[in-house]
DNA sequence: TTGAATCAGCACCAGATTAGTGCTAATTTA
DNA sequence: TAAATTAGCACTAATCTGGTGCTGATTCAA
């Protein structure tokens, strides 16, 4: 359906919030602050260790810290980590002929949107993705960002 | 995922076909052509009358063509009438605030990807499919499309 | 006028994916 | 030692995708 999962979209709102602290932060701390279920928080963040994004302090005052600074991690490794491998249409990675047609229409322009998406991906970073949400923060709302969310 | 349907990849497929086709082509021509199952190929071209981009031609030699010229459908009108309307993020579409977060940080960047996306979609015409496939097909292998498909 | 070809409009099904839960064990620190 | 925390599972429910199939209406040709 050309749509990004809910998971890397939380996953994304996530990494904002390790990429503005300096300490670890909970997955409790994170699953109450944006209202999110906390088992399913705990999850993504565990998977986001497995594929070194992130990485872990356990015990008391633990949680998750970037594993590298957030302008090293791609909007594209966070997509292929949560998500798996992008493929706008299956034909994309495969070496061997379409299965449909020999000379199959749809090969080159979807070929084309795919690159561009990938692009797209690849370019943004973690760090950028930071800048303009504190962009939009202050110029629509001089607020304190940690206490306004809602249900 | 990310990811465009079979069906709508189908119907790009089914639909370069009609635009090269002066006469009505059936379903079941069209099915045996690309070895798709027949019952699914008939369900897409059916679906694409419902959405305007076909018409159908019914009894003896009837089948489908395009209901306008190929020039004036988009790849964004043929993705919208199989998939519905194109949502890179729930988001996108909602005039209220993210239920997440107030000042959500995914919502800048993705909604410019998803802006880039759609732009693609809405200048890519089915003439220019088309067109581009007939490049393809003229300078890889003068051969006869018709003939020229596997399983 | 009848029969074959064809589309229209449904309703349905199975398998995959997504979203989300929950348990137990290991680790750390106060 | 107890509380807080992550690790590593396994599991469930709902939704989506891909695909099937039936019955009825329409059209054309013999």
């Amino acid at each position: 359906m050309l749509k990004l999962s809910k998971k890397t979209d939380y996953a994304i709102i996530l990494l904002t919030h390790l990429g503005e602290s300096h300490t670890p932060v909970s997955a409790q701390e994170l699953a109450s602050h944006y209202r999110l279920p906390h088992p399913m928080t705990a999850n993504i963040l565990k998977q986001l260790v497995t594929v070194g994004i992130t990485e872990s302090v356990r015990g008391q005052h633990g949680g998750y810290v970037l594993a590298r600074p957030a302008e090293s991690i791609s909007l594209a490794e966070i997509v292929r980590g949560m998500d798996g491998p992008f493929t706008l249409v299956d034909c994309v990675h495969e070496e061997e002929r379409c299965k449909v047609s020999l000379w199959c229409p749809t090969r080159g322009p979807l070929m084309a949107l795919h690159r561009r998406i990938e692009q797209f991906l690849v370019e943004t970073t973690l760090a950028s993705i930071i800048a303009e949400s504190q962009l939009d923060l202050t110029s629509k709302q001089p607020q304190d960002y940690e206490t306004a969310h809602l249900s």
